[in-house]
RNA sequence: GGGGCUAUCGUCUAGGGGUCAGGACACCGCCCUUUCACGGCGGUAACACGGGUUCAAAUCCCGUUAGCCCUACCA
């Protein structure tokens, strides 16, 4: 297969972007990116009712901060726009020029047909068959009819109904990337609707339509639709089509094994950005759900092997590496993520998604007091932490922590904090020198002095290095806070 | 009810006839230490169950159980 590969996500636009959503996105644009392909964007928004315009905005701007940049696809913010040889990307904006000739195609050489059996009846023997006991199947009553357009309608698929030759053992047959061969006995679907009365086509026919006209050579998605593969496979014959390759990536479950949702906590991209994961995090540990990679057949040993590059997961990446099973959710293993990537991130990478968790006066500062800023802080787990971490820098604290201060702030240690005062030398060798010399002179060991300070200026016995906290302070608010205290 | 998928430490997983069943996260302990952390070292912990096949089964086969997906004129 020497053709350029071409992958494509494809999310509805519900309000956010999901999770889940955004791992079988990277493993997309994984593969497109390993084999130098194309990523596709495609808005499904046949659901009327949920796809407004912000809602798809939402989807755009939730893949960018992902970084997941996509080469064909919707312009961001403006909804007539796109860009890519094979546009429009939003499924409503393809109605007449890609759904409806194609609906007539298949009417024309009898693979569908039109159905005028209604809802309610279909819906009463539904219903009957239910309390019956029975499975309920289309019984293919308007199949041979040969009904025209002079009645309302809805068209429906001549499914195979065994013997056809495409069928193996009156099987379809779907050869998956990642779950194997699936056979589907054809006698379990039945003639599914492609369009409805209303005229407007239902999803499973969009998708073939779709991914054939772009060109999708891999059809990456999730696992939830596996089963529909097969009516999707007896589409492709219906058009004589020639088939994608497909691989169902496994769901992603909560912590209690059931589907994530709301009360797992986040399920929505932005959340994981408001609780100051680094994006790059984000996708090193959704890419590690359910995919281990191989280095020369060997799978990751060691905590530094696991913290991959994009680079070396675009390398590296392969889809024969998958799981067929479903993953939990590891939070804590997002966060050991995050936290190994701000440690190694210089100051300049992490400052652009920290500025976002800091008050305004941080863009006043200078390059070195960022510098250090970040540096002090690196140790967090999280953007969040770190902006934390740094309060103390842009206002004084709201409160003393009742028992610190009677440990720290004693009468012993006034005396010194007087002299600490009195340094004017704001370096770090200077601080380290004068509070040394201030230690001797009291006889006082660093942690007294560290933690007195630390409680003067934070209001708390938690702060950066101490050194550290007395410049990110400055040398004015150093005297001012704990003068107080004198 | 029917069709399909899945099952190794708490979690993510390696291994696919003979391994002390390996690693990572989390957890616990010790060390380091100017706080909180970081870091270093060590430890606890798993083959869902029942039958086969075999000299030998976590690995192959068949059941059972459990979970998930589909079974819409939703996507």
């Amino acid at each position: 297969m020497s053709q350029k590969v071409v992958t494509r996500f494809a999310p509805s636009p519900t309000g956010m972007l999901h999770i889940g959503g955004v791992r079988t996105a990277l493993f997309c644009w994984l593969f497109a990116r390993k084999h130098e392909g194309t990523f596709i964007l495609r808005i499904e928004d046949t659901d009327l009712s949920r796809s407004t315009d912000d809602n798809i905005r939402i989807i755009e701007d939730g893949m960018a901060w992902c970084g997941l940049d996509w080469d064909e696809g919707p312009v961001p913010g403006d909804p007539q726009a796109w860009r890519g040889p094979n546009g429009p990307y939003r499924q409503m904006q393809r109605l007449e020029s890609h759904y409806r000739p194609a609906l007539e195609k298949l009417l024309a050489e009898g693979r569908a047909y039109r159905c005028r059996c209604s809802k309610e009846s279909l819906d009463a023997a539904r219903a009957e068959a239910e309390r019956e006991g029975r499975i309920f199947q289309y019984p293919g009553t308007c199949r041979e009819a040969g009904h025209d357009a002079s009645q309302p309608f809805s068209v429906r698929l001549k499914m195979p109904q065994g013997g056809e030759p495409w069928l193996e053992e009156d099987c379809i047959v779907l050869r998956d990337l990642i779950k194997g061969e699936l056979r589907f006995p054809a006698t379990s679907l039945d003639d599914w609707i492609l369009a409805r009365t209303d005229g407007t086509p239902t999803y499973n026919f969009c998708v073939v339509v779709d991914d054939t006209s772009m060109s999708v050579t891999h059809v990456i998605r999730g696992d939830d639709h596996v089963a529909n593969t097969p009516k999707q496979i007896a589409l492709y014959q219906a058009f004589g089509f020639e088939q994608p390759t497909f691989a169902h990536v496994p769901m992603i479950l909560g912590k209690d094994g059931a589907k994530l949702s709301k009360r797992h906590g986040a399920t929505s991209i932005t959340e994981y950005q408001a609780m100051g994961f680094l994006p790059s995090a984000v996708r090193l540990a959704l890419a590690r759900l359910s995919w281990t990679p191989k280095i020369d057949g060997k799978a990751v040993e060691s905590a530094e092997e696991e913290l991959l590059t994009d680079e070396q997961m675009i390398q590296l990446f392969d889809l024969a590496d998958c799981q067929k099973s479903p993953a939990r959710f590891d939070m804590d293993k997002l966060q050991w993520i995050n936290q190994k990537l701000i440690q190694r991130a210089s100051w300049q990478e992490l400052e652009p998604h920290l500025r976002s968790f800091l008050p305004e006066a941080w863009s006043g500062k200078s390059d070195d007091w960022k510098a250090l800023a970040i540096h002090s802080t690196q140790k967090g787990k999280s953007l969040v932490e770190m902006a934390e971490a740094l309060r103390f820098a842009f206002e004084r604290p709201a409160g003393f922590d009742a028992k610190a201060v009677e440990k720290f702030l004693t009468d012993a240690i006034k005396p010194a904090l007087r002299d600490l005062c009195a340094l004017t030398d704001y370096t770090h060798e200077a601080l380290e020198a004068g509070f040394n010399a201030i230690l001797e002179k009291h006889g006082l060991k660093t942690k007294d002095l560290a933690q007195a300070l630390r409680v003067a200026l934070c209001g708390k016995p938690v702060s950066p290095g101490i050194f550290d906290t007395l410049l990110l302070a400055g040398r004015d608010e150093v005297v001012a806070r704990v003068e107080r205290w004198l």
